[in-house]
DNA sequence: GTTGAAGCGGAGGCAACTCTCCGCTTGGCG
DNA sequence: CGCCAAGCGGAGAGTTGCCTCCGCTTCAAC
């Protein structure tokens, strides 16, 4: 893989204000996409960076390969997160570890859902991390499940759905309770193991009414 | 409660033709909220009914007001619901039960998520039908708590993002694999229970590499 | 310093959406 | 039947969001 720097192959440099402007761009755009996801009106990336719409329209001709741009150093840390996990001693904790370490980035990320999960989002580089990233975590469900310790009617193409439930947690309480995601990834993963008994602890407490009621409405007005 | 027909106290009777019109508007609303949530554009409803949107507008000054008036018959089957329940003899099946018909509701009606979850959705009546189904689960689970299926750390403040998330998956999926919700209900009510042995059956089959693909497309696509 | 290519900003076109307003139509009472 | 209050439709005003275009500015090569 090339610079990072030169998008399509031996582009001439740009002018010395044009690459700073390009910088710009896209700290401020990893800074609202983090926040507010991939389909923010890009005249708000624009003001963010100080720089006039044009300038964004013009480095980078539609959004998606701004997204393309910008997500795969993010994907990145999910590939390796796998390959650590991989790595690990006890498959079952390797598994469970990745997929909550995932739902952690994804809960800090909004736009990172959108870029692993939906596969028209993002350009070529994205469409490759994806490729890379897809049979790391195969492997890692089937030794959790070879171990006896995932249940057996799992199946790694369930992943991206338990991602997107746990997300429409953080998605409406990311405001309101940060860490509340937690809760309900813990339910879930104890819902994937085998067997389970006692009282488990579902670590972070439930919202009370009054927060619960903020973060729904919250999520609401968002949309 | 007094007749459904009378929204103001004693307020005039509609003449015949803009009665017939309100009931199509209505009829309209509930399918098209059904399908595609409360947000959709009301010049949709007067499309869909064969009204100009002027009539709509002047039947329901806003569009809380057609919530309110067309979701309280929906929630009215949650409450029964849950009445139904706690009459059940097992307090575990009846919670279960209850939560995994509630999510039935939801997945077949998109506005029901919205009407009963978010407070600021909707009039007096959908408060009112809110503030009666509230105790009901609570007791449920309370129930299921005290005989010791239910996990202790569990509180019914939770319920509101349980709801979330299994909608979250059956909104991406209805269109390509409708019953898909039931799967990932299966495993967070698994991960509910106290304790749980044996590989379990979480029914419905995974979605193929290909389905999924077009359920993460088209869930992105509608937004 | 001069010059032209590269780059810039933001006005404005276009599309989707919400809701209002007003001239025409119609039901139903006397 | 004749009348008019009640009702109707849809044009269009106001708004928001995406993106294009073009006249002006700036860089940097010479």
């Amino acid at each position: 893989m090339t610079d990072a720097s030169q998008t399509a192959v031996a582009a001439r440099p740009l002018r010395r204000d044009a690459e700073r402007n390009r910088k710009r761009i896209l700290a401020s755009a990893a800074v609202l996409f983090a926040e507010r996801g991939v389909d923010i009106g890009l005249d708000d990336v624009a003001r963010h960076a100080g720089v006039g719409v044009g300038t964004v329209y013009r480095r980078f001709p539609d959004r998606e390969t701004l997204i393309d741009e910008l997500l795969d150093e993010k994907t990145a840390r999910v590939e390796s997160l796998a390959r650590e996990a991989l790595g690990a001693d006890d498959p079952w904790s390797g598994f469970a570890g990745f997929l909550e370490q995932a739902l952690e980035l994804h809960a800090e990320d909004r736009s990172l859902k959108q870029a692993l999960l939906v596969p028209t989002r993002g350009k070529e580089r994205l469409a490759a991390a994806r490729a890379r990233i897809e049979p790391l975590v195969a492997e890692l469900a089937t030794r959790a499940q070879d171990a006896g310790e995932l249940r057996p009617d799992f199946r790694f193409e369930d992943l991206p759905l338990l991602v997107e439930m746990v997300a429409a947690v953080s998605d409406a309480t990311h405001e309101t309770e940060p860490g509340l995601w937690r809760r309900y990834a813990r339910l879930v993963i104890d819902g994937l193991a085998t067997s389970r008994t006692g009282p488990g602890d579902l670590g972070a407490d439930a919202l009370d009414r009054e927060h619960l009621v903020d973060a729904l409405c919250t999520s609401a007005r968002e949309r």
